[in-house]
DNA sequence: TTGAAAGCGTTACCAA
DNA sequence: TTGGTAACGCTTTCAA
C-alpha cells in the first residue's frame, strides 16, 4: 500500500459521515466536539491508520514544530562533528525537544551558507534555531538575532550579547580547575586551548584569576594555543616538550579531548600523570572516567542546559523575551591530579 | 522585520510585473524561461531576501527533502546517544544528505512510538527513513519495510532481510581480530559483548571461526555477555576476574567502548596491556588511537557507509530497488596487542 | 455541537 | 516564452 491514494482528512470525514472540520477537531481532542464523537472518530482514525499530512498543517498554521540545531564549527579546524561533547548536547536537545513536541533538524554551519534565519525560518523549515557553539566569530549568529528569529545559543552566557545564550560559567570552571592544581602544589601550570574562541577565552580568564589569587605570576609562555582537538593538543604538547623540555607540572585543558591528547603525549614520554604532571579537563565527557588515570575535569551539565535552552526558545515562540542563563558547573575530582 | 507580511512568490511576481508561474520557474532555473528573465528575477529575489515557503512546496510537490534518521537504541540499556560511533555515523550521514539536498531529521526510537512509516512518511515529515542499528529486535524495522516506505538500515548486511541493509562485514572483522590475537600467541581469548544483538552475533561467529581455524577449542566460559557500554564492560570484567582470576590472555571486544571499559578494569588491577592481556576493539572511534596503549581495532568506514546508505535510499526515491551492501573493514594495528 | 467554505503559498497543467 | 488557474490537505472563522 505504498503509493495509492493516501487517506486524507476529507476521506476520513466521508467514511465517518461528518465534516472535515469535525474530524480535524476530534483528532485534536477539541472539547468543542462531543466526547462520543471524538472517541468514535479517533477510533476510526486509528483503525484506518490515518495520519495527518504535516506539510498541509504547516502551511495552514504557519508553524513547523521543528527546531533547527546548528553545529557551529570553525570551518578550518576539524573539531568537526566528532567532538563527543557537542554531540552529547545534540542528543540531549533532541530528547527535550521531542518531549515538547518538536523535532530536531540537524545542520552544520556549512549548509544554508550565510543567512540562517532566511534559510530555516523564512522558508518555514523550522520555528526556531539553536546554535551550538559561538566559535570564533559571531557574525552569522548576530545576523539571525537581528532578523528577530527565535534563537538560543550554546556558548558563554557571561559575555553580553543581544540574544539568549545558555552555557556554563566558563570562567569559574577554569578558575576552580586551576585552583585545584595549585592546591595540589602545581606551580608551573600550562593553559592549553584556544584563547580566541569565545568560551575558551573565558576559561583563560579563570585560569589567570586563579593564578593571581594565589599570587602566582602569570607567564604568557605558559599559554599553549591549540585547536579544540586531541590531535592538535597531542602535537602541540609534543612540540613544546621537544623545544623546551618539561617545564610545567600542571595542565589546564580547555576540553577533555584536549586533555586526552595531552595525556597521550605525556605518557609516550613516560611522564607520570599525576605525579610529574597533573591535568584537569573540561566537559566531563562519558569517557573521562575511563581514561587512565581517570580524568579530573569540570563537568558541564548538558541535560539541564538542554532543558533550559529549549525553555528559552519556547518563550520566544510565545513572544516573550528570553534571557541568557548560566548553568552550574562542578569540579569532578578523579585521578589525574595528585593528592594535595 | 520579524513578523510583518513575509514576501511571497505572488508578491515578488507583482513587484516584477510577471506571473507567479514565471517566478517559480525562474527561481528553479527552469530553461523554459528566457535567460534574461531568469537572471532578472533571481537578482530581484536576492535583493528582497526572498525565500520560498517550504511547507507550501512540500504540500504541492508531496516531497519533503527530509530524511528521518532513527537511532535505534535498545530501550533498556543505556548505550544511548552517547556512543561516539553511532554519532559519527549520524554526522557523516548529515554531510552526505546535505550534499544531495536533503536535511536530516534526528530521532530516537522512543518517539513515534511504534509506527515509524506512518509517523514520518505518511504524515509527510520525511521522504525516507534511515535506521541506525538493528538492535535486538527488528520488528519495527520490518513494519516500515512492509509499508513500502523508502528505508535503509545500518546493521549486518550478511543476514538476509527484506530491506536494504548497509554495514560492515562483522563476521570477517571479528575473525581478523581474533586471528590477530592468536598470531600474537594468545591462547585463552575472551569474547566480550552481546551475542544476542544482530551485528554482535555475527562478530561472535567470526570469533568462533578464527578459533576453530587455528584448532583452538571454543569454550563457552570464554564468552562474557555484556551491554555495548564501557560501564557494563568494566563491571563485568571486574566481576569475572574477581570470581575466576585472570584466566584469559586476550580479549575480543565488540566495540571500542567495550574495549575501553575492559582496559580500565585491567589497568586498575595492574594487569599489563598488551603483555598480560592483549585486546582488540571494533569501530575505530576517533579516540581509539589516544587510549593508552593505543587500541588495535577493526575499523568501520563510516564515510563510505554513509555515502552508500544515501545512495541506496535515493534509489528507492526513484522507485528502483535497493540492495544490501557490505562495507570494507580494516584491522588497524596499534599497541594493545603484543608483538607476535 | 457541527458544517461550509475560505485560504495558507506553492507548482504544474493547459492555454496563449 | 509566459500567464491563468486549479489543486495539494489541512485549520479556523463564521454561520447554523
Amino acid at each position: 500500500m505504498s503509493n495509492e491514494n493516501k487517506l486524507t482528512l476529507a476521506g476520513l470525514a466521508k467514511l465517518a459521515g461528518v465534516s472535515t472540520s469535525t474530524v480535524s477537531r476530534a483528532l485534536k481532542d477539541n472539547p468543542l466536539i462531543k466526547k462520543e464523537t471524538r472517541d468514535r472518530l479517533q477510533a476510526l482514525a486509528a483503525e484506518y491508520n490515518f495520519s495527518l499530512n504535516h506539510a498541509a498543517s504547516r502551511l495552514r498554521t504557519q508553524k513547523t514544530n521543528v527546531v533547527a540545531v546548528i553545529l557551529n564549527l570553525d570551518d578550518e579546524t576539524d573539531q568537526s562533528i566528532s567532538d563527543p561533547f557537542l554531540l552529547k548536547v545534540v542528543g540531549d536537545l533532541n530528547q527535550v525537544l521531542n518531549k515538547h513536541g518538536y523535532e530536531l533538524l540537524l545542520s552544520n554551519s556549512l549548509m544554508a551558507n550565510d543567512d540562517w534565519a532566511n534559510y530555516y525560518i523564512s522558508s518555514s523549515r523550522a520555528d526556531g534555531i539553536i546554535v551550538i557553539g559561538q566559535g570564533k566569530s559571531t557574525q552569522k549568529i548576530e545576523k539571525v538575532a537581528k532578523s528577530g528569529a527565535p534563537l538560543v545559543v550554546w556558548g558563554d552566557p557571561t559575555t553580553a550579547s543581544g540574544y539568549s545564550v545558555v552555557g556554563s560559567n566558563n570562567e569559574l570552571g577554569s578558575f576552580l580547575a586551576t585552583k585545584h592544581l595549585i592546591e595540589a602544589n602545581c606551580r608551573n601550570i600550562l593553559f592549553v586551548g584556544d584563547p580566541e574562541h569565545a568560551e575558551m577565552s573565558e576559561r583563560y580568564k579563570g585560569y589567570k584569576r586563579a593564578l593571581s589569587d594565589s599570587s602566582l605570576e602569570f607567564n604568557p609562555n605558559f599559554t599553549l594555543s591549540c585547536d579544540i582537538t586531541s590531535k592538535d593538543a597531542y602535537e602541540k604538547i609534543n612540540d613544546t616538550i621537544l623545544a623546551k623540555g618539561l617545564f610545567f607540572d600542571g595542565i589546564v585543558a580547555t576540553s577533555d579531548m584536549v586533555a586526552l591528547g595531552a595525556m597521550k603525549a605525556l605518557k609516550e614520554r613516560y611522564i607520570n600523570i599525576p605525579s610529574d604532571v597533573s591535568i584537569v579537563g573540561f566537559d566531563d565527557i562519558a569517557m573521562a572516567e575511563l581514561f587512565h588515570p581517570a580524568l579530573t575535569t569540570v563537568q558541564q551539565d548538558t541535560k539541564s542546559a538542554a532543558t533550559i535552552m529549549v525553555e528559552q526558545l519556547l518563550k520566544q515562540f510565545k513572544q516573550q523575551s528570553a534571557d541568557s542563563v548560566v548553568v552550574d558547573i562542578t569540579l569532578i575530582e578523579r585521578k589525574s591530579v595528585r593528592e594535595s
